[in-house]
DNA sequence: AAGGCGGGGCC
DNA sequence: GGCCCAGCCTT
């Protein structure tokens, strides 16, 4: 079977006319510093936009500059942190941050390929904030685009064949916006579940359009304790030190965090604090047979 | 290639 | 109660 090609100008015409009607005002798009883009970028990375939405203005005014979040410590970046979920992630934009000033006195390189080399920065990030910061004419692969790339093509498509379309389609004059305009789309009218094909501006041109299966997801299980993924305990074990700032005893930690813990469980949880001590989020202080913990220094 | 990694809102 | 969400890192 054939596949349908849809003319590239057509398809630029129709979103970027919609976007300019419908596209969403985020803050991070009134804005070209390198610094707040980038930290949008980690903060959407799994989490969404209203999320995002709420806690970004507060951590940009404890932070207001990559210097000032360079030179914080990471228990206080983690703390910064509170309610965005992915803790980890909070790591790596402060050792992302220090790398940064460290190497260009806090300017940020534009190269794609240099960005991707920082920590927490992958191939999406590195290309979302050389396109929105410094207009480079990049695509970027997200969640959203695959999905709508995938349906205006009017079939599944591998990673690397989504990327290839995706820079393969790109306007190059209207890069970013473009960028923006797939993503939005992606979030409010080509969604996952039941699609507004009557309301999307690709209606007339999208093979898939009013004709989506409902995608079948594969069910992951995780390892956890009755059914509680271990994530959740260690998300947990963090929280209870923000508030505790001066940490606890393993043991304490283990009463409070988790109040049913049998006896026999303790190597569970002592994998949990170990797991949080190798991401470098906690610091264990042994001392004998008892050990102390607290967010990383 | 697969699995670990949070949190909250929605159905 | 299950499902989803602007990915990255390690193995």
């Amino acid at each position: 079977m054939s596949v349908m090609r849809i003319s590239p100008r057509r398809l630029h015409l129709l979103l970027l006319r919609w976007y300019g009607s419908h596209g969403r005002d985020l803050p991070w798009r009134r804005t070209r510093d390198p610094y707040r883009i980038l930290l949008s970028e980690i903060m959407l990375q799994q989490t969404q936009v209203s999320r995002v939405l709420m806690l970004y203005p507060k951590f940009l005014r404890t932070y207001p500059s990559i210097r000032k979040l360079a030179s914080a410590k990471p228990s206080e970046v983690i703390i910064a942190w509170r309610g965005m979920g992915y803790n980890r992630r909070a790591l790596y934009l402060h050792r992302c941050a220090q790398a940064i000033v460290e190497e260009g006195g806090g300017r940020f390189p534009r190269d794609p390929e240099r960005l991707r080399s920082l920590p927490g920065i992958g191939r999406y990030t590195a290309n979302a904030v050389a396109s929105s910061a410094f207009r480079l004419p990049l695509a970027i692969v997200d969640t959203n685009v695959r999905r709508v790339i995938s349906r205006v093509q009017g079939r599944h498509l591998t990673e690397e064949a989504v990327w290839k379309n995706a820079q393969r389609l790109l306007p190059v004059r209207h890069a970013y916006e473009w960028n923006q305009a797939l993503m939005d789309l992606g979030a409010m009218i080509c969604i996952a579940h039941d699609p507004r094909c009557a309301e999307c501006p690709l209606r007339t041109v999208c093979p898939s359009a009013h004709r989506v299966k409902r995608p079948l997801t594969r069910v992951v299980r995780e390892p956890g304790r009755e059914g509680v993924p271990n994530r959740i305990f260690r998300g947990r074990i963090v929280e209870y030190l923000r508030q505790r700032k001066r940490g606890a005893s393993s043991s304490l930690i283990a009463r409070e965090v988790v109040p049913s813990l049998r006896p026999g469980e303790m190597p569970w949880f002592a994998r949990l604090i170990r797991s949080l001590e190798a991401d470098g989020l906690v610091r264990v202080v042994r001392c004998g047979r008892s050990e102390r913990v607290s967010l990383a220094a």
